[in-house]
DNA sequence: TGTGTATATTAGTATATATTCATATAATAA
DNA sequence: TTATTATATGAATATATACTAATATACACA
């Protein structure tokens, strides 16, 4: 008689499992890409538009765009010259919506 | 007319908020504090007997045990001279469950 | 073709992090 | 007391990370 296998015994985690997972929450354990993501709550944005809001370079939100996208968390529109970024895991955002629901008492 | 501030307009993130929510999910994006978090999801264990779960120095194991420890993801009792950890914080602990099976398909 | 604008990339640097070894502390038993 | 066991701590090191300046690329338009 087998137990399902998410029960009772904790099996050690495959590493690919453990490096989704690590990767997933890497991604939301820094400060800026956190207040990236969180302004792309609601609207879509371009890189420029980012960069002035948070007062951080062209360069610096470009760099954590390009983390979050290659863990799919991003995606973007293009118009022209202008990349227009939105989120695209629901999952995710609502783990950091959560989590910042939790931590400030606004 | 304002608003509810959660909807509609998306303020900055103040610099409490950033960092109690960074240092969370830090905390889940290492490879060997989620494996140690993924054992105390149904037991308790001693330093030792973590370490030699998952193949790890006891200093190790102790090192990460007080970062979770002081973030109070973790706590533990005393019986004599072995510290029995457990886990603190079922917020953390129900993400980390819901990515961990996310992320494998077991 | 050139010019301007938006974004991406590269390389360098400073800081943060995880691990290890060696040692310290704490509780217990003899 | 001393010895033993379990855990914590401090220092050193190697690696990872985030940011920046400079440059490259991509697109649009004259």
């Amino acid at each position: 008689m087998e137990e399902n296998n998410s029960s009772e015994v904790a099996k050690d985690l495959d590493e690919e499992t453990l490096f989704v997972v690590s990767q997933t929450f890497k991604a939301l354990s820094d400060p800026t890409r956190i207040r990236i993501l969180h302004l792309l709550f609601h609207k879509e944005m371009s890189v420029n538009s980012i960069a002035e809001t948070l007062h951080l370079r062209q360069s610096t939100v470009s760099h954590q765009l390009r983390f979050l996208k290659n863990l799919r968390l991003v995606k973007f529109r293009r118009e022209g010259t202008t990349l227009y970024y939105s989120h695209d895991d629901e999952h995710v955002m609502h783990m950091l919506k959560q989590t910042i629901d939790h931590a400030c008492h606004n």
